[in-house]
RNA sequence: GCCUCUGUAGUUCAAUGGAUAGAACGGAAGUUUCCUAAACUUUAGAUUCGGGUUCGAUUCCCGGCGGAGGUACCA
């Protein structure tokens, strides 16, 4: 903000020497004192050798004779309150009203390229609420990046090898007469994870039939004809057995058709897949490489290892002693294949919080390997979603699945819209689509307005609540406010430019614009914090501001035409805040709800 | 054991080192001749403990206690 830099002047001028930018420090004015802006004087006491108090006087005296925005000031301690002036206030209302797309930057050919990873499911078994987590992040972090101003590359990694797709081929095979997703009505992903069930229930009997004849548990896993079936699958598809390959490819398709229509619900997309099975072989090819190089060292068995010693970490396996890969070598594989494709300049993965170390070790491996986005790879770390009951357990069935609790979030807001009267007069198309956007926007926002990092809580009732820091009481304020503007219309009310700048504001009104002006900022801050949290608590402040403003004052029965007008043109634009930041996290606004 | 993250009202979340730690839900009390009451107004209620740095610490540093995760051939 160029007040900012007046401040900045004034106090070089005053006291006549240059100063570090960073001692100018001016913070938004607390509620309960008058003024927008304050500026903390004590870092400026050394500089001016004079009491907090006297030097906030000086400064103030001095901006109100000088900077024509200050219309007048106050000392508190050794805080200064400034007081923006009207005028001031009507012009940032005119940019922001004249600036389309206002807070966010577009893209140019050579701006830097992004990449971020995330989703990034197994195919064994459908999306749970954790992914939805992932997914909400990753998408949500996209769009904050393409709004900063970068090109964005949205990229999923399925892991569609590996054993635990094959312990589902197996019992498929074994116990599934053929099933199919249209034989059974299921979505496929949820057929291949009730196999994958399957076979750890069939597996877990035959292990307790082998403990009872007396075997330890130890032996008794390595006698298991299921597992060792599997197994023997397992290599038969790395050794290309066409039946085998065959079988993988159909069950791996009917999962990609369920996985698609849950990322549909969801709303979120992706510019490129990369496959597991497409990018494992690379990594090994890269470690190889590596060996030869002496990046890395191999052991009398045959393995080979990555010293991290000198960096902190430990020795890490890249390739097990019957030259298989490990997770880390597909990373590294990946990693290349993107490289190839893209010029890539920051990567970022959207991946959960046990995987930190993972990911420390990644970046130094793909530093070493000479990968010029490694060191400054972003693992962009969320925590765990938990339930009001503790921890989400595959085994005791607590695991919430995607597509139900999609379908549950939108079930009940057509029941509460319902319940209030809000569909009246609605086709079943319009209830079923505002339905869909209020219970998405309950689901995302309850999921997107907590700091990433930290564990949350998911507890369905509450996120359902329609009421206080929720995305349906934002999307009713955005429905209200359209609501408002029709009924201009109707009154023959058009809002070409804001009225005069002799306008005299009242605090509320200055007090929302100031807010409005804040959003740019905000949106750099999530981008640099990798945070839609601060965009989402940021547009439920902006809300609540604005109600307390439509409660306290008449929109449209105000008797002056340019009070009304001014007005108007207020609530248009924290219309268009509402709507850019929302579609930030990926959350839609209706019309009317 | 070692490493990483984390600890704020009854609950779920906020707070670039700044003023009297903000909201929401839940609790208590109110508001509808009014543009969408899915709203608004009152009200009670919190920084895990002990040191340190600082004019000033929820925030930074050290230690204790509590929670979560990781810990080399699972991804």
């Amino acid at each position: 903000m160029d007040i900012q830099k007046s401040v900045h002047q004034a106090v070089e001028k005053i006291y006549g020497q240059t100063i570090d930018p960073s001692l100018v420090q001016l913070q938004k004015t607390k509620k309960e004192f008058t003024g927008h802006l304050t500026l903390v004087v004590f870092p400026l006491l050394k500089i001016s050798k004079k009491n907090p108090e006297q030097t906030a006087l000086e400064i103030g005296d001095y901006l109100k004779a000088n900077e024509p925005a200050i219309a007048d000031f106050n000392v508190i301690k050794g805080f200064l309150n400034l007081c923006i002036s009207s005028s001031y206030w009507v012009n940032v209302l005119t940019d922001i009203h004249k600036t389309a797309g206002f807070g966010t930057q577009k893209a140019e050919n050579n701006s830097p390229l992004v990449m971020i990873e995330y989703s990034s499911p197994n195919t064994n078994k459908p999306l749970h609420l954790g992914h939805v987590r992932n997914n909400l992040l990753g998408f949500s972090l996209a769009e904050i990046m393409k709004a900063n101003g970068y090109n964005v590359v949205k990229t999923n990694i399925v892991n569609d090898r590996g054993i635990h797709i094959c312990k589902s081929m197996l019992a498929w095979k074994k116990w599934g007469n053929g099933a199919t997703p249209e034989s059974t009505g299921k979505k496929g992903d949820h057929l291949i994870g009730d196999f994958y069930v399957l076979f750890d229930k069939e597996y877990k009997k035959e292990l307790q039939e082998l403990q009872d004849k007396g075997l330890s548990k130890e032996d008794a896993e390595n006698q298991s004809s299921l597992m060792s079936e599997a197994r023997e699958m397992l290599r038969q598809w790395e050794a290309g057995n066409q039946e085998t390959v065959a079988l993988w490819e159909k069950m791996n398709s009917w999962v990609y058709a369920g996985f698609d229509e849950t990322y549909k619900a969801l709303g979120v997309d992706f510019d490129k897949v990369y496959y597991e099975s497409q990018t494992y072989l690379e990594g090994k090819e890269k470690v190889l490489e590596g060996l030869e190089k002496g990046v890395f060292y191999k052991k009398e068995d045959g393995s080979v290892w990555a010293d991290l010693t000198a960096d902190g970490l430990d020795n890490k396996l890249l390739l097990r002693a019957d030259g298989t890969s490990v997770y880390m070598t597909q990373d590294i594989g990946t990693a290349k294949l993107r490289f190839d494709d893209y010029p890539i300049n920051k990567m970022v993965y959207v991946v959960g919080n046990e995987q930190n170390y993972h990911f420390q070790v990644l970046s130094l491996l793909l530093d070493k390997l000479g990968f010029e986005f490694g060191k400054g790879l972003v693992h962009f770390s969320y925590g765990m979603v938990e339930l009001p009951e503790g921890k989400m357990k595959s085994r005791e069935g607590t695991v919430v699945d995607a597509d139900d609790l999609v379908a549950e979030m939108v079930d009940t807001a057509r029941e509460t819209s319902n319940e209030l009267g809000k569909l009246d007069g609605c086709s079943e198309g319009e209830a079923q689509k505002v339905s869909q956007i209020v219970g998405l926007g309950a689901l995302k926002y309850f999921i997107l307005k907590v700091d990433p990092r930290k564990n949350m809580v998911f507890n369905p009732k509450e996120s359902i609540d329609f009421n206080g820091n929720t995305g349906p009481f934002i999307q009713y304020t955005y429905a209200r406010i359209q609501s408002v503007l029709r009924k201009a219309a109707e009154q023959g009310i058009v809002l070409p430019e804001v009225p005069a700048s002799a306008l005299q504001l009242n605090e509320k009104e200055e007090n929302l614009i100031q807010m409005m002006a804040e959003f740019p900022a905000i949106v750099k801050e999530a981008a640099d914090t990798f945070s839609p949290a601060v965009i989402a608590n940021y547009i439920y402040e902006l809300v609540k501001e604005y109600n307390q403003f439509y409660h306290d004052y008449s929109i449209l029965r105000e008797e002056n035409k340019d009070t009304k007008e001014f007005r108007l043109i207020l609530s248009e634009n924290v219309g268009k805040i509402i709507k850019t930041g929302f579609g930030l996290l990926g959350i839609d606004v209706p019309d009317r709800m």
